[in-house]
DNA sequence: CTGACTGCAAAAGCTTTGCAGAGCC
DNA sequence: GGCTCTGCAAAGCTTTTGCAGTCAG
């Protein structure tokens, strides 16, 4: 059941980028800024290495913006803003799910393993930048 | 600006079907039901609807499962459980989404229009399944 | 050495789109 | 009649996967 790890050091450069940036990036978005350190890197190795971060709980899908996953590193409880206008995703402070769980869990019988809270609408900048 | 829409029978029965299932069906799954009633439909006018739907706020998606994109029929306020093993999209009681937008405007600067909450993990059903 | 990991490129989805014809108003 | 909508099929994108070679332990 339990996967055995090598070390691997696009997994490592993958995973410190991911502790990096803000950006939520998308596998491509990861691919790009990478290939400039790693001009090998590939494509696909991004996409196998974010799955398995995922499943060992290091980072998480946090929302699909146009087609597209975004990723995040795990931290603490935190939620999300995402830009209808310009696609960019941002944290929003801490913020406590385990509330939200015991509300629900009667209610769904089975087991709460993640809680994913997502506000939308259009960011300050874009706001400015077409007032209307 | 403006769309103007005709009077169709397909958009009708998407709709229609939208509003009678609690599945939160993919594109592919309301392609599949309605073929049997209407076996000319074809997949890209489901797309092409579900998508003028989503701008008319009468329809949403709700959250990408495998790769899918499922959708809800708007109503209220509500939130979804997702099962991480079957796949399944539950509603869950209402749940009043003005709190957490107030709570964060201000942080935020731009204009929340949107707030989705999804909680996830296993269901009843594929608890009693695999009991592990 | 062994088997995990990688790059490459092809394959596999899901979703969108161009086009010619049908249907609504 | 004009413009929207549809079916069909092709194209477009993101993500996954097979393979042969590389690398970690």
């Amino acid at each position: 059941m339990e996967k055995k790890l090598r070390h691997s050091h696009q997994r490592d450069m993958i995973y410190n980028y991911m502790l990096s940036t803000k950006e939520h990036p998308s596998a491509e978005m990861i691919y790009e800024d990478l290939k400039k350190i790693e001009p090998n890197l590939s494509l696909g190795t991004v996409y196998r290495n974010l799955k398995l971060l995922e499943e060992l709980g290091m980072v998480r899908k946090v929302t699909n913006v146009n087609n597209v996953e975004r990723y995040d590193a795990m931290t603490n409880d935190h939620i999300h803003f995402v830009c209808d206008e310009c696609g960019s995703v941002v944290d929003l402070p801490e913020y406590d799910n385990e509330e939200i769980k015991a509300k629900f869990s009667n209610h769904i019988g089975g087991k709460i393993e993640w809680v994913n809270i997502i506000l939308g609408g259009k960011c300050k900048c874009c706001c400015d930048k077409y007032s209307n």
